[in-house]
DNA sequence: TAAAGAAGACCGACCGGTCGTACTTATTTC
DNA sequence: GAAATAAGTACGACCGGTCGGTCTTCTTTA
């Protein structure tokens, strides 16, 4: 964004790009993604993609990062109009399961695909989805400390322990759910979360059953 | 295997060469393994591989057999010496960390990885793959039914609920464990389900803190 | 008319796969 | 028992196609 508002010259264009990539790295992989096949399915030339990255590397980054706006927008933004506490910690993961089964993405999640593709290959790839994954665990741990601050959970509760267990119920369910009953798996993975933290609660008031 | 025990021509070869795969793709994809690299890394000629597999996509199915074969040698087999009941389970998730924790496989879970490649795009080896991953999930469940009706877990557990939450600690795991620190990750693993399982069974003796 | 950007031909590298050929081994035949 | 046969295995050379990336050309627009 330039400071007057108006997209800064073919930034337009360089999302669209990014959200076109996005979407097909998670079928095809960040790495199997390819440059022709992403700019055929905008109309644009292959070369035309160099005009905006220098590489293909490059533009692997900014897709990594255009996931992470889209992530921000579509489950952490609606989570933080929850108020804090464990309200909040279920209305992310609620937000993280919606996103799944709306099918936003045809592989369900871009960043567990990129970070099972990538674990494994040092590299720029690999340490950008690291700081990512840490920052994300590092925002589930604050909003489950929170929750114990406010005595919404006991205070001998392993936040790390806790954030883990939650964040593995959203991890599952991204696989699970192409390759088994979906629909199972997103009650699964909600009940999991919901159940873990009604049995950690002293106020279930907090926490009613049912949708959320 | 031929009737008197000796390995009938060429399948040491063969598995030879489906080990070499199976750790191969945990690092570049089951996709993105190249048969030319996987020739060289066994010093023999690519060619010659299509004088065991008709394609790529065959020898790719047989790699996902031979990792089936792995796990059950690895995983099961060792679950099973175990006695009947949350004693099986845990064991059974032990060993899921301790192989993850050995470094047996470069990219951690030769599963994890090749199911988020493939669980978006149709084909034999995703229907593969969901077989698996079904008979996986089976197999699981029966340990945690097994479990309630030996009375060490109560008659009114969600079983595939249990099942869930076991699986998707290992299956963060397997994806944390590349990316933030090793050893916390584990902890978190065995701690989720060993928790899980204490705060279910009524017989705490069956179910000793600390490692197993 | 000058500057900019997109288009598309093109490059070397690598991919999966084929082919003809030579070597090895087990079975058959004399 | 030896020779001949047949099948299985391995090899290097090579094919068409696709990849990421470059470069020249052409169109657009101010």
């Amino acid at each position: 964004m330039t400071v007057d508002g108006r997209l800064a010259r073919g930034e337009r264009t360089r999302t669209a790009v990014l959200d076109a990539a996005v979407s097909l790295a998670t079928t095809s992989g960040l790495d199997g993604l390819s440059l022709g096949h992403l700019a055929d399915s905008l109309g644009v030339s292959k070369s035309g993609l160099f005009a905006h990255w220098r590489s293909k590397e490059a533009l692997q980054l900014a897709t990594i990062d255009r996931a992470v706006s889209q992530w921000q927008e579509r489950i952490i933004a609606p989570a933080l109009r929850a108020p804090r506490g464990v309200r909040r910690i279920r209305a992310l993961h609620e937000a993280r399961i919606d996103f799944y089964a709306a099918r936003v993405l045809p592989g369900g999640c871009f960043f567990a695909t990129t970070e099972f593709e990538f674990n494994a290959r040092p590299g720029a790839i690999r340490d950008r989805l690291a700081e990512v994954f840490a920052a994300w665990t590092a925002f589930l741990e604050r909003l489950v400390r929170e929750a114990v601050e406010l005595g919404e959970l006991p205070s001998d509760v392993d936040v790390a322990l806790l954030a883990y267990e939650i964040d593995a119920c959203g991890i599952a369910a991204a696989m699970r759910s192409r390759l088994l009953d979906p629909e199972t798996t997103y009650r699964h993975a909600r009940l999991g979360v919901l159940g873990r933290l009604r049995a950690l609660c002293p106020d279930l008031t907090l926490l009613p059953e049912g949708p959320s």
